[in-house]
DNA sequence: GCTTGCTCTGAAACGCGTTTCATCCTTTAT
DNA sequence: ATAAAGGATGAAACGCGTTTCAGAGCAAGC
């Protein structure tokens, strides 16, 4: 394989010119710049990437810290960050963490180590403490809301989502309300059981854990948990679940029992997937792709621009209405 | 930033030594090791990943070439390479292609760059004859059929499992036959519509055009399928659907319709997607996870030994049979 | 005619870790 | 006692593109 020194001497100039050549320099006389260009032709040359990245003390590479990619919420993510990366000539690592947080810091070493120009955090198990000191080599971008300000951030703010669930629950007369979360000592779950509890005292009911759930992702763990109910005396009328993939789960479990069971849990999901809309589950409207388009910004906006301070983004949020919430009869 | 030769200096030996106890390499005295390590922890030494690469000439990274992340089959696959990576130290990059060409042309490059030591082909557009020159410059894997013998390989015979699909349906009793593809011209999609012609020659049944959908993926592809099925005069008694996913959606759609409706279609799906198990979905068994892991595999198995000829996977199939294929009244 | 200011070019240093090769020092075998 | 075989170590070359800096050539401005 042909090297920059090569093509030089092949051309009769500088390995300097060649280089001005292949960064598209001008100060390069035309009949240099062909004579150069025929040289890498003949010798089919390519730059090698490494090398240009040791000189450059860039990659053009992010690293993307998510606990794994089979799930459409972070599989959307993927897809929009991976949509604005290649608009900016980037290319991004996965780095799938299953939520061990030494795997976590070996994707944060990464840009320490200079193979990444930033880091985009999907979801994480580490403390933002234990992140931060990361910052110092280069963007870092949350998907998440972070209580600390040194990185730029796009995230929903699950307190509200959540009561807004409650409150619409509420309107229709329930009472009875039980919960579907995921990684239960999350940030976002923290807030979501927040509101829940505010919620309960409102209502003036107690709170029965047997009725909250967690670790549901999937369709076959929303189906789990509807078997687990029905085999409960005491149910819930309503459930707030975080995630369409479980509540649709939830859903097709149910119409595999009578008519009854069906209409006998109000569902609300989140994330709006396709299958909310064939279901008619009602679910709050977010766009992961969006969010993960967004990330990317705000990493490329930081590297452009280092002074900067970091940059929140909270999204609005809005329901959509269709037919999984049921009146409770008065 | 510290680098190895501050350290060298540091610990009063040469690079080399540092180089040495950086790598495990034995011939380090103790206490040489020792200093080179406390002026490592003393300067916060992390070694430069591009110099490594550089000077290795290896970047323990893959390229996963797919078209798109966010369908359960390729997300499982890229789960299945991110498993067996992690397992060897390596790094999966990312290049999403949505089929195009010049994107391909663009991955496969990076492997000729030296950015990669490999590339996994989980799905392409381009020819084979038009990827086989990159073979020079290090392994690349297909997880799908190829008719080039140049790369490692695994995949199912889709010609096979459509045949198989088709006589269950037949056995049925069924005469009317739809399918749903995804991209029209790729090689299995050819190879299914082979099998699916000869089906239709063996019934002496019609090729009719209007039966067969293409780029279908999704819950709502297939539930699109549905509504433009259920307009028609004449319609199929069962369908073909390259994929649980649009299978499912399909399965919900007819639900939003009449009893009648849902068992006028019987339908058989491919990949037994958890969806798949709550509806009762018939369909076939494939892990992508698995075929992922197996792919990594064979793209070091090629890394490690580039001499021995690439190995061909054929998978089994085993069709998974539930509820949604009903029996034709005679 | 002379200064100022571009345009253009290349030598050399730089980014940084790995590897080759020569050398010196110990052991072990004979 | 002595040759053969390892162990240990460092200088220098290597992988390869980019950047700095000095300098040459040439045109516009005064």
């Amino acid at each position: 394989m042909a090297n920059i020194r090569q093509i030089a001497k092949e051309a009769g100039v500088s390995v300097t010119t060649v280089s001005r050549v292949l960064n598209g320099h001008p100060y390069v006389r035309e009949d240099k710049r062909q004579a150069v260009i025929a040289a890498m032709d003949q010798l089919q040359y390519t730059p090698n990437r490494n090398a240009v990245h040791l000189a450059k003390g860039r990659t053009f590479m992010v690293a993307v810290m998510l606990p794994f990619a089979n799930h459409p919420y972070f599989s959307g993510l993927v897809d929009g960050i991976a949509y604005e990366a290649l608009q900016h000539q980037y290319r991004i690592i996965l780095c799938q963490t299953d939520y061990n947080i030494s795997e976590e810091e070996r994707v944060l070493q990464l840009l320490r180590d200079k193979l990444v120009d930033g880091v985009i955090i999907c979801s994480r198990q580490s403390s933002w403490h234990d992140i931060e000191p990361y910052k110092a080599y280069g963007p870092v971008v949350a998907c998440e809301y972070t209580d600390v300000p040194s990185f730029s951030s796009i995230y929903m703010d699950h307190y509200q989502t959540m009561k807004h669930a409650l409150d619409v629950l509420m309107d229709y007369g329930h009472q009875r309300i039980g919960y579907c979360l995921g990684r239960p000592d999350s940030y976002n779950s923290d807030k979501r059981l927040l509101a829940y509890r505010e919620a309960l005292q409102q209502l003036g009911e107690p709170f029965r854990p047997e009725w909250g759930f967690h670790h549901c992702y999937n369709v076959e763990d929303g189906a789990e948990v509807i078997r687990t109910l029905l085999q409960m005396e005491e149910r819930p009328t309503a459930l707030l679940v975080a995630g369409d993939q479980s509540a649709a789960g939830m859903m097709l479990e149910l119409r595999n029992h009578s008519e009854a069971d069906i209409r006998s849990f109000s569902i609300i999901g989140f994330d709006n997937l396709p299958i909310a809309k064939v279901l008619g589950l009602t679910t709050f409207d977010l766009s992961s792709y969006d969010i993960g388009r967004k990330a990317f910004e705000l990493f490329k906006y930081q590297l452009d621009h280092p002074d900067d301070p970091p940059e929140h983004h909270e999204l609005p949020f809005r329901m959509i209405h269709r037919s999984s919430v049921y009146r409770v009869n008065a």
